[in-house]
DNA sequence: CCACATAACTTGACACTGTCAAGATATGAT
DNA sequence: ATCATATCTTGACAGTGTCAAGTTATGTGG
């Protein structure tokens, strides 16, 4: 379908992106638990067993697509970031915007990334790119732990709570769709969020 | 290995409830990803296509799968409830517990039931534990809904973290059980949420 | 007690899946 | 031009979900 006229494809290291490109469509098509070695195989136009030369097994495959998933995790995130001023709050408040902008730009990937299932803890570019994605959250964090205070707690307290509102919007809003004029918006629960941290600082 | 010596299971009805079991215990053996009709028919000792009978399809299974888990989940909830005093900060941190006491006793059944597969939505036994499930929590949010306010924001605000703290506990766990040292307790958390939630009222 | 209707399974088949081994082929270096 | 190697193909095997058809148990009416 991307490759009609061409009956062989040329051996130019393309095949693997290729093959990543392919297992997305095939999520967003077929929801988390429809990935296939063998359709993604069929949508590069490639042989039945070409994938796992590339990525061993299925679940090399997945680290492979959990990893494109995290670089547009970190991109959304940068991407608010960058255009935000530069105070505590505007920072932290453009962190969880881009958190929430992956979620709904890139739905399946979000679930898949978080669905619980294990990847590849000793994939190198895999292991970079999500410790990347937390030390984003982690240092957006930073002005706002307690002096004497373990980073973690606060890190927790955002990150639990942009990371349930969007995964919980997603798997609701999945179930049934026009529950989605009564969710709240996300301004509203940050509110929430910051009257509770400002008040830890005090 | 639970009817050792039986060859034939007696036809009392009991088998979607065996099989259900039969499936737990492989979500349990093998995670999230490792549930199947067959397995789970050898596992109660009968034919490999017995479960279709009673289920339909694997989608019926895990229906019925997810149905016992948000089962357990109000229970869970349930107990603390009753074993705390009626004011409504008791109350709702014991329904928080709850929900931890769920994900941590049932951690395959929480991942399972939040792993954003989709579920017979018309089976009713399940849409009824479902909805029951999220009824426990809105009651016990509900003294905390400033008046003249949607309920949706506090409810959202207090599921949004009680789940994200919960499932991220989980995957991160399961990813590196070390880090377990490090991660904070969930008082510390619900205190900054009630902060947050009181300070709203005011 | 016996036929019989029906619920509860079994058997068998088909298309599909992941994974491995072995063969083929293109690409780049010598 | 030869050759080594990376890249892919072909073929096979075990395992899966799902359906159709056959079999067996169970309880009900005569």
């Amino acid at each position: 379908m991307t490759d009609a006229p061409t009956k062989a494809r040329k051996r130019d290291g393309s095949l693997p992106s290729a093959l990543v490109d392919a297992g997305i469509e095939l999520l967003r098509e077929r929801g988390s638990g429809g990935l296939s070695l063998r359709e993604c195989a069929a949508k590069a136009n490639v042989s039945h067993a070409a994938p796992g030369y590339h990525f061993k097994n299925l679940k090399g495959l997945s680290t492979a697509i959990a990893t494109r998933g995290f670089g547009h995790f970190v991109d959304a995130m940068e991407k608010r970031r960058k255009s935000a001023t530069t105070n505590p709050k505007a920072q932290l408040e453009a962190i969880c915007q881009g958190y929430l902008d992956f979620a709904s730009d890139y739905p399946e990937l979000f679930l898949f990334i978080f669905s619980g299932q294990q990847f590849n803890k000793d994939d190198e570019p895999f292991e970079t790119v999500a410790s990347k994605a937390y030390a984003i959250l982690r240092e957006a964090c930073a002005p706002y732990v307690p002096t004497e205070s373990r980073p973690e707690e606060i890190e927790i307290l955002v990150w639990s709570l942009v990371h349930g509102f969007a995964h919980l919007s997603m798997t609701r809003k999945l179930d049934n769709p026009q529950l989605g004029r009564t969710w709240p918006d996300f301004d509203v629960v940050i509110g929430h969020l910051f009257k509770s941290i400002t008040a830890a600082q005090e």
